[in-house]
DNA sequence: GTCAAATTGTTTGATACTCAAACAATCATC
DNA sequence: GATGATTGTTTGAGTATCAAACAATTTGAC
């Protein structure tokens, strides 16, 4: 081995539990009761099929996320969308940079206030949400496959109790 | 001159269709109906609270899954573990890093197999996670403060369903 | 046995995301 | 008009992630 980075090794490994076979299952331990880390193993899996279905896109989920918040407000600032995305208005810029570079998203004046933005879809953006939707459904649709309609009500609902400060 | 986040609370105008904070609360639009934008919002609540129950341990999400794993299945190798974690292993070295700079974790030589290293928790590994389990379980306390027991063990339910592959 | 292929940990490079702190421009308030 | 607050932005630091390369080592085919 190249460098150590300095610690101490204790050779004491022994092997006599070493795994015969091959693979056995890698156990989750105490992992397995904690409520946070179910919800982050679902979250894994629906980040990974968002990724996938939209990857001709290159449509983040957050991305996404903020052009329905542009779209069902129209006019927001950029500090209002940060705060409804749970960022930084620091990092609301660079989010908003990407949007408007691929002409989705406008950052109009506001006569009001000449500091804000006025955050809006532009006509490609809407064209895009249009043609997405198709795709979101089927993401949505795989997503619940293992869910029946009563019992992707209920996810939601346990879901929003969760989340609910 | 340092200025502070200060909240927004300059409110005394006519109380009609407005919040609290002066401002009309923000249309999730779409974003409403979709179960991934769902599994996100507690996702990022359960971080929130974790951060602020583990900020003096400066434990993050992440690297109590390491521990955990590291606990219940000893001497396994980094690249099983980025595997059960869902991130490639050249990641892991940096997480490793970090555990073992504090004492928590040992990269112990493997007889057997003198490329891998055997991960398992030092002393001081063991020692923290008895110390935190009590605020351990108080975060899933609070997490699932607006559930029932039946509510909590039905959405662990729904919640594998959704992360199963 | 020998040797090619696979594996392991690591480094490096690139991208992305986040916040904190500072700053100019602008607004709000007095 | 003066003062403080807000907005968008830049910069800097930290973290996280992967891909690609690499040396050391193991494994498997022959």
């Amino acid at each position: 081995m190249r460098r150590e980075p300095a610690g101490q090794q204790t050779a004491e490994t022994s092997d006599s539990d070493v795994r015969p076979g091959g693979r056995p299952a890698i156990l989750l331990g105490r992992l397995e009761t904690l409520l946070g880390y179910s919800v982050r193993r679902a979250q894994m899996r629906v980040f990974q099929d968002f990724e996938a279905e939209m990857n001709e896109l290159g449509l983040t989920p957050g991305q996404l996320g903020a052009l329905f918040l542009i779209e069902a407000n129209r006019g927001l600032s950029q500090s209002e969308l940060g705060t409804a995305l749970g960022i930084d208005r620091s990092s609301v810029v660079p989010l908003i940079d990407r949007l408007q570079r691929r002409g989705w998203v406008r950052r109009a004046a506001r006569a009001s206030d000449r500091r804000a933005h006025a955050l809006e879809l532009a006509p490609a953006g809407i064209a895009l949400l249009e043609r997405l939707m198709p795709r979101l459904e089927a993401h949505e649709a795989r997503i619940a496959a293992a869910l029946s309609p009563a019992e992707r009500k209920r996810l939601f609902e346990l879901l929003s109790k969760v989340a609910a400060k």
